[in-house]
DNA sequence: AAGTCTCTTTGACGCAGATCAAGTGGAAAC
DNA sequence: GTTTCCACTTGATCTGCGTCAAAGAGACTT
């Protein structure tokens, strides 16, 4: 897979319209494909640690990251969940501010930051895609912010699962029907750094929503969800608004 | 003063070298005095509603406004505060996030979206200056978010008055080692739904941090800081980050 | 099949911060 | 000078979630 993936052309690559790439053009495409290389991580490896010094930035082509930080005394907060397409890095500085972890096993398509900042200075194109991502990532930074420093226990896990829910739909084509399903792509403990919660407090809530019925929980990681709407209203969120990353 | 702002020259302007406008050459800034207006509102006016249609965007030029999210029931978290020279408002998108209130008396120099977008696509230095100013912003709420699910009430108002007061120690030129002292620009209830606390725990944490001499409290608003250090532990802040939007 | 490891659930208890309520102090209005 | 108003402080009580502790449930090793 990885090998495949190290000597594939933008063309055909999985994220082309959706990454910081999205506008370029075809003889923009060729430039940025001189300049990149695959990299991959194992599930639980760091990416990057927060303070190093940082040497590229990149897409994440497949798998999931994470995006934290934390406190000397070891509490933790994650400030970001990385999808295919999101973009890492931050052109313009050269120490990272948080740490990157892989969650799963992690694909990522790099570039040196000298050579990618000259190539943005360059081409409007990859600077304005990478403004509008950056205008969503923020958009979305602050609805956390009102999950992490307003919503009760139970709301911040409907809230989540309602995001993870919401970007499935997105993606997979409609199942005829069926019941929304998701797989969390989390463990307990991630949940919990995620919404600022004990990974106990999230247990509880999530045993809570299964026996109110919001929820139907298979094994540790899969979840149904029979009735939207009502998964919504126990997030507390009456708008529609709140995608993640 | 508003009058006087309103036919001033960009190129006296107050932000001239920190808005959206930073980069630009003096042709480019010769075209945004074309499209620009000022426009001024009271203390406690409502600049935009979110949901709102927005019609304009633009730059804080004196004031002090917020960045706000409202829950059905009255739950209300703060996701910026918005000082001079920042920005408000997303090209691209048409209906704000977010509410925007002005704390005090606020001047805007605003674009009408469309102008201003055409503007952008034609001259990269806005981009590049919006672009930046964007990931600052980015890296400032997800400090934030760190605060708002992992600290203590005690280190929450400790890091506000600590980035309040090392935003003043940026500006203000020394003062011949004077104690460093700031006016707190929000109220108690506007403290806390910035931290994410009720006006009560703000109050009585402030009064606790007074008690232990970490900081002198005089009138409600008036600040000193015998010992930044000292602040910045009891903030849990180990390293030296965490600035403000 | 037993042992180990990691992730998860569940219970018992305590505390930080919310809630409810009363009171203070300064500034503007009359 | 009194009244009203507003932001703020402080006290009493309650509660949601954290903490500590134990045990269940898969998955992998030997």
């Amino acid at each position: 897979m990885q090998g495949l993936l190290a000597h594939q052309q933008c063309s055909d690559c999985p994220i082309r319209h959706r990454a910081v790439c999205a506008r370029c053009e075809t003889d923009e495409l060729a430039q940025m494909e001189q300049i990149k290389y695959y990299r991959s991580y194992q599930a639980g490896q760091t990416i990057i640690w927060s303070g190093d010094r940082m040497e590229f930035v990149g897409s994440v082509v497949t798998g999931i990251a994470t995006l934290a930080q934390t406190m000397e005394d070891g509490r933790r907060q994650m400030v970001g969940l990385l999808l295919p397409s999101d973009f890492v890095g931050r052109p313009g500085r050269d120490t990272a501010a948080f740490d990157v972890t892989a969650t799963t096993d992690v694909m990522m398509c790099c570039f040196r930051k000298k050579p990618f900042e000259a190539m943005m200075a360059a081409t409007p194109h990859i600077a304005q895609r990478l403004l509008e991502m950056t205008l969503d990532e923020l958009d979305a930074a602050r609805e956390w912010m009102l999950l992490l420093g307003r919503k009760t226990a139970r709301e911040k896990i409907a809230s989540l699962i309602a995001i993870i829910a919401r970007r499935e739909a997105a993606l997979q084509v409609r199942r005829a029907k069926g019941m929304l399903t998701v797989d969390l792509p989390l463990t307990r403990e991630e949940m919990a750094d995620y919404l600022g919660l004990t990974l106990e407090t999230v247990s509880r809530q999530i045993s809570a929503l299964k026996k109110d019925g919001v929820i139907i929980v298979e094994g540790n990681r899969h979840v149904s969800i029979p009735d939207l709407d009502r998964l919504l209203e126990e997030a507390g969120d009456d708008n529609d608004g709140g995608m993640l990353v």
